[in-house]
DNA sequence: ATGGTCGCGCTGCGA
């Protein structure tokens, strides 16, 4: 099963280049963030068209995410649980086949010393605590989204430079790690060992032809879901295309 | 140049 992640900016802006890469890739789960709609305003039936199921946890404006998926899409759950007072639309879950899976969009956090910094940080602990809960249930499971963070110094192009800046703080590397120290994977680090594979490039700065990107979307892997991972890997062909995204999807494949 | 470019939606905000 290929399950994909990519952060689209916007469905509506962004459906031509959707319909293509699924056509493309024929990838069975996709996992949105940030379409910038709400439920109702979801381009279903151009999707469905292409044989896919859809699942929305939409927002106007801003935000918003949704699950796509070949198969029926079960057990859907909308939001983030921890914060009854949180609006914003940046979390689903839903069962598809034997797999549960997950569409986070992780707040940018917008400059260090600001509310939403401290709101990405809050929103990275009651993450947290989602994932260990399911992480009991020793259940194949794939946790994908624009987490916006970067691991790890070979995940931006200037670590020295970016170090301190939102997407690349210490703070957010720790509650990263914090995540994947309760024992998930991230599967395209597990099967990559290079440098310089990016899955977001600011539009400001004409950040992809420049080569200035940053590995910020990523797939998070159960245990069970990594002893069957057979392949993963970022698809930089959609940030090359007309009215691109500002990301890229990242894809894994889990045997059947 | 503490900038730059997008998307939303109609003014500036969020990213």
């Amino acid at each position: 099963m290929k399950i994909a992640t990519w952060n689209v900016n916007s469905i509506k802006a962004r459906l031509p280049n959707v319909l293509d890469w699924l056509k493309e890739a024929s990838p069975d789960v996709v996992l949105l963030q940030e379409i910038k709609c709400v439920d109702e305003a979801f381009p279903e039936l151009e999707i469905g068209d292409l044989g896919y199921n859809v699942a929305v946890h939409g927002q106007k404006t801003y935000n918003g995410v949704a699950i796509l998926a070949k198969r029926p899409i079960e057990d859907v759950q909308r939001g983030l649980p921890g914060d009854d007072t949180d609006v914003e639309a940046r979390y689903i879950e839903a069962v598809v086949g034997d797999i549960r899976v997950a569409s986070v969009y992780v707040p940018n956090g917008q400059s260090v010393d600001s509310d939403r910094f401290a709101y990405k940080l809050g929103f990275f602990g009651r993450l947290r605590d989602r994932i260990g809960g399911l992480l009991d249930q020793e259940e194949a499971m794939v946790i994908g989204g624009d987490y916006n963070v970067a691991p790890a110094p070979e995940d931006v192009y200037d670590p020295d430079r970016l170090d301190g800046t939102v997407c690349y703080h210490p703070d957010e590397r720790a509650a990263w790690r914090q995540i994947v120290h309760l024992g998930v994977t991230d599967a395209f680090r597990a099967l990559h060992r290079e440098p310089g594979r990016y899955s977001w490039w600011d539009y400001r700065g004409r950040g992809f032809e420049t080569g200035q990107g940053y590995r910020i979307d990523h797939l998070l892997l159960s245990p069970q879901a990594v002893d069957r991972l057979d392949d993963a890997d970022i698809d930089i062909a959609p940030r090359s295309q007309p009215k691109a995204s500002d990301h890229t999807p990242v894809w894994c494949a889990i045997a059947e």
